[in-house]
DNA sequence: AATCAAAGTTAAGCATACCTAAATTAATAT
DNA sequence: ATATTAATTTAGGTATGCTTAACTTTGATT
């Protein structure tokens, strides 16, 4: 019924309305899917049929209620596969999204609920954004700050990890660290912009470097 | 190249002659895929012009080398991730199946390969079927033996848990029990045909029922 | 307001993987 | 050996989601 190339519009009809807040026209979607204008002109006539979008020639598309909550859906699936790919299987920043953007289209309703039940239902994924909720809720969350940006004396949750290009992940779960871990900042040293955090009892130095990539989110 | 249909094929065509050791018909296909006659005809046409069959019209198709490559890996990539379901994500016997049927094609090599690092390396799925290795070898492995058929004072390991229709895996869970554990059997009880079997320190006693739906193999 | 380039749509066609119906081949019975 | 039937293949057609090339609409410029 919804196809794995109709639920990738749909996908990017939603990104695009977020980004912009205007609708989309079949030349942004040509560009983005990397398929000719004439294909994205066809599809928006079918999901127009579908009454997944509102569409009228020449003007742009929008979602409908209906197709912004197979939208959201698809993000949702999308967003629990890239952070259990990265957390439990140790698959790279890098690596997740490909792999996620292929798995989105065909894990059944069952198997996404486990996912979220295995990684106890996290609201962010592991770029820091949002994760839409069963109900295609998604959550109000405050934007993460990097590490060397937060305070001597808080409490955080680690919800994004930049390694493009690095093994900082790898590096991370050797010492135990990795997303949605609360930390807290003992001390910040100016002398190499160094940060020293506690999480799980341990102590660990990071260096600049390395507190530039990890984000987070002020806790309780 | 190889698209899901004909890995569907191919691991088809594999089964059939591990269980016959004939070559297969495009009728027993046709039956076994649910699609028509004419459609394998075609498709055996198609395997065979990339050299993944051999085919003549009338008679059957078998697979050559190269389609037997590809169909150990399909079957590889499916029995890891059914074991990784049952296993890590608490799926049931009754539901892995049709989901690794999904995710046994869209998984990249890389993903897989950490499937099987996660899981260290198994070599029975949760049917207690074998997993062939990355150089798509399939392992040697003895045929299981269901637990109330083992012997006292005997270490196995569990292999296959079969809990069709029942919660039987979600309880092993709740015990700690789950496949691949070491177990090792310390009585047998005549009177209602229970089995105590120890493993992880802990004693634990199973009903006549339940112990005929665990399949274990002999370990040193 | 008329022109024209850019944006968007339509038309015709292709690959994949199916379908039904007709034709052919193989196998079996007389 | 031939006829019959069952198995298999071919022919012609469909849906999906693409393609290129030709055409139409929009809207910015003068």
């Amino acid at each position: 019924m919804t196809s794995v190339s109709k639920e990738n519009y749909l996908k990017l009809i939603y990104a695009h309305k977020q980004r912009s807040n205007e609708s989309v026209t079949t030349s942004i979607l040509a560009q983005d899917l990397e398929v000719s204008n004439a294909a994205t002109s066809e599809m928006a006539k079918k999901l127009y049929s579908s009454g997944l979008v509102t569409y009228r020639k020449y003007k742009g598309l929008e979602l409908t209620q209906k197709g912004t909550k197979i939208a959201l859906d698809v993000v949702r699936r999308h967003r629990l596969w890239e952070l259990f790919l990265m957390k439990v299987l140790g698959l790279s920043w890098a690596e997740v999204h490909d792999e996620a953007e292929r798995l989105e289209h065909i894990s059944s309703e069952k198997l996404i609920d486990k996912i979220d039940e295995y990684l106890e239902y996290p609201i962010l994924d592991p770029h820091g954004e949002p994760i839409p909720n069963k109900d295609g809720v998604m959550p109000e969350v405050p934007k993460s700050i990097k590490l060397s940006e937060g305070k001597i004396g808080t409490r955080y949750e680690l919800t994004k990890v930049d390694d493009r290009g690095s093994d900082l992940v790898m590096y991370l779960n050797q010492v135990g660290m990795g997303l949605n871990k609360r930390i807290y900042i003992v001390e910040k040293y100016s002398f190499d912009n160094s940060v020293v955090i506690k999480f799980d009892g341990k102590e660990l130095s990071l260096s600049e470097k390395v507190a530039q990539h990890l984000f987070i989110i002020k806790t309780n």
